[in-house]
DNA sequence: AATGAATGAGCCTTCATTCAT
DNA sequence: GATGAATGAAGGCTCATTCAT
């Protein structure tokens, strides 16, 4: 009766955007599939007319997202995979703080949720996305760390990295819980701006890794010393 | 089938553990009044008789597994506050990662869950726990900081660490999630053994804060040359 | 067992009808939501699908038992505002006995269990109703009254004659109450039906305000003989 | 270990005041066991115990709060027998009025709530203690209405007065559900104090009485004038 | 194709009652 | 005799889903 119905499409759209942002926020267990279609401008079926139920839509919203805030925010930051890999790494980390900071992107906000609470669903679709990006992301630290690391290694710092870049992301809560109520700010809240964030872990980062081979290397050399690490 | 009533605090504590490992394991949302009574033996009224509601049950829950993890696992991990700070730190860091190996103790999966989708139950009494925990962890890195760290950077070494222990609970779920299924190990995985976790973040840890320490100094010696960092 | 989709606010209807006869007949607290539902050959959730609530409903159903009832029996009884006034009290007195006997009428068994239990949910909006009904009877009962009326033997008198009016909704309780169990019929049942009780009312508070007019008139005739009232 | 344990019947009484205050205020659906043990400084079993339940305890109740009552305020106001029927309705009416105004005195407000919500558990005790009271009443209605009077008359004179000296209990709910959101006072409120009231129902009822009888005195002269009433 | 209406399963909570001590 | 602990039944409400249009 008012919407021209440009087309059928239209309204499909406009509940991923709007599953995304609930789903982002609430999870998807919390999120409702009314509060989803009401902010789509849709009916309460709409949902399951398009999608066939929750969580299909839950699984199509973290698609989505994940396809826009990766043509929004390139996974190697925009960095040339041909500059050094001090570089490469640092636009790695620069396009997950983005992500991160960004209250557009969704993805991160839904992954973080599905990891506290799985639901099992974004399991596959989620391993096969992370694949090509942890291989890049990897190919980076094992540059780093030198011929000598070792799988283990590899995947050690990796986490090391990646966790540092998810880390704001707890801390947030941490803060808007802390401070909602008229609480003094916690010890633990931290600068809220992508430049300061990517700057520090970053070089954090850089020099764990570094730390990393240092080791491996001294241990090599002198291996009677170190016989178990 | 009526139980012989060994002590009118039994129920209690069978609540409180059952309450701890179901909110620990599902969140406070997906978490249902049913099936902790059931886990704890008792009746779904149970839970509103002795805690007065989900809510409060759920508080003093996360109080009581904070408690009891705190004396199984000291947030020092046992080290002696006048050993050197790298030392200290290691401690830290061993007790977090304890707590997070150990299936027995929830209070880190209560605050995972509780971070990721807030309740706004816990802020206060979480904030409260956390004030003489993040002091302790603030001094030893501030002092493998040096003197000249800013509190700035205090705290995004802190978060840097302790992101990093909260690294493998993320994991974890991913792990699980991908193997769950029979789809081969995704890349991310690492290693899940107390020692190893520990031994990785604290070389990392350090090294890094060495490095954030390395180019303070090496800033004020020669400012001109990096005059916006 | 799907209902034909006859119109859709037929259900609300239904329920509205319902929700009048159980909340006339047992009240707010002892009406249930699914003796409403059933009774309205709907789902126990209709009512908070269609009115949010409990409460919401029960507001609902007194709205649209007032103004049936309203239409219905109109509250001046259906006599000319320029009928004498002993003829308007009649026609007043009338429309609420009319009210009170008829069983298809709810509105005031509603506002009977009301005032005994007070919700506070229907305050508002029974005042706002009261208010012209007042009003008008208040007119009458001033103009019989005569001028030298105060306002509180207005309303003194306006409780007299309601009052009366309500009488027979509590002898009606005790009367089945008594029978019910086979007792002998108690000392104070009542005849039962409009034209008795109407004339009866209407005589006893004609005669009744007459003598509170006499009374007054004569104190003022001869203030010294009754110095105190 | 505090209770002096005077006696076992010491917390029986207990029980039944408190029953009688909280039944009197919010019915029996609403009262609560456990508010009321609670106010007796009681355990929940105790009324169980001592009553075997919440509708004896409600019965019991009645009785004993009209037992107080009734010797606080004898049904006939301390008018003699032998006073002229006008100081002995005058008598029954200010007892009446006293029992409803003292916060003390629970016994009709708990008629009250009974006749707007009955449970049939007080229609058989009620109705024996009803019965004397009634049977004096009548009297004095019936010799007020002079010999000629029918006994429906009588009932609806009795029923008349009645009503008015119950109406105040009607209006004070209105008069507190309409302060109590800081609105305007309703047009219905009425004075509050015993005085005020008594004198007004007495002389309104005695000229209404007296109303009756004039018509059907009058009726009985000239019958061909009123052949239907 | 798309939606308003309606449903049923499940949850939290209240409360009178009962049991073991 | 008297009570703290515990229970089961029932109620209101939420929400994903389905049906008829």
């Amino acid at each position: 009766m008012r919407k021209p119905r440009i087309d059928g499409q239209e309204t499909r759209r406009n509940l991923l955007e709007a599953a995304c942002a609930v789903f982002g926020q609430k999870g998807f267990r919390e999120a409702t599939i009314a509060e989803i279609c009401h902010k789509a401008g849709a009916n309460t079926a709409a949902a399951n007319y398009h999608f066939g139920g929750k969580e299909a839509l839950y699984v199509e919203s973290w698609r989505f997202a994940f396809e826009q805030s990766n043509s929004t925010y390139p996974p190697d930051g925009g960095v040339a995979p041909k500059a050094a890999a001090e570089e490469r790494l640092r636009g790695r980390i620069l396009a997950i703080i983005k992500r991160i900071v960004d209250p557009q992107s969704h993805d991160l906000d839904i992954v973080h949720k599905e990891m506290a609470n799985p639901t099992g669903l974004l399991a596959p679709v989620i391993q096969k996305a992370k694949e090509p990006f942890f291989q890049g992301f990897s190919a980076i630290v094992r540059e780093l760390l030198g011929p000598e690391a070792t799988e283990q290694q590899v995947r050690l710092c990796l986490m090391s990295v990646h966790a540092q870049c998810f880390g704001p992301l707890m801390r947030e809560r941490h803060y808007k819980m802390g401070s909602a109520d008229g609480l003094p700010l916690p010890l633990d809240s931290i600068p809220w701006d992508v430049e300061t964030l990517t700057e520090h872990i970053t070089r954090f980062s850089l020099a764990g890794i570094r730390g990393i081979r240092d080791h491996t290397e001294k241990a090599k050399d002198f291996p009677a010393k170190n016989p178990e690490s």
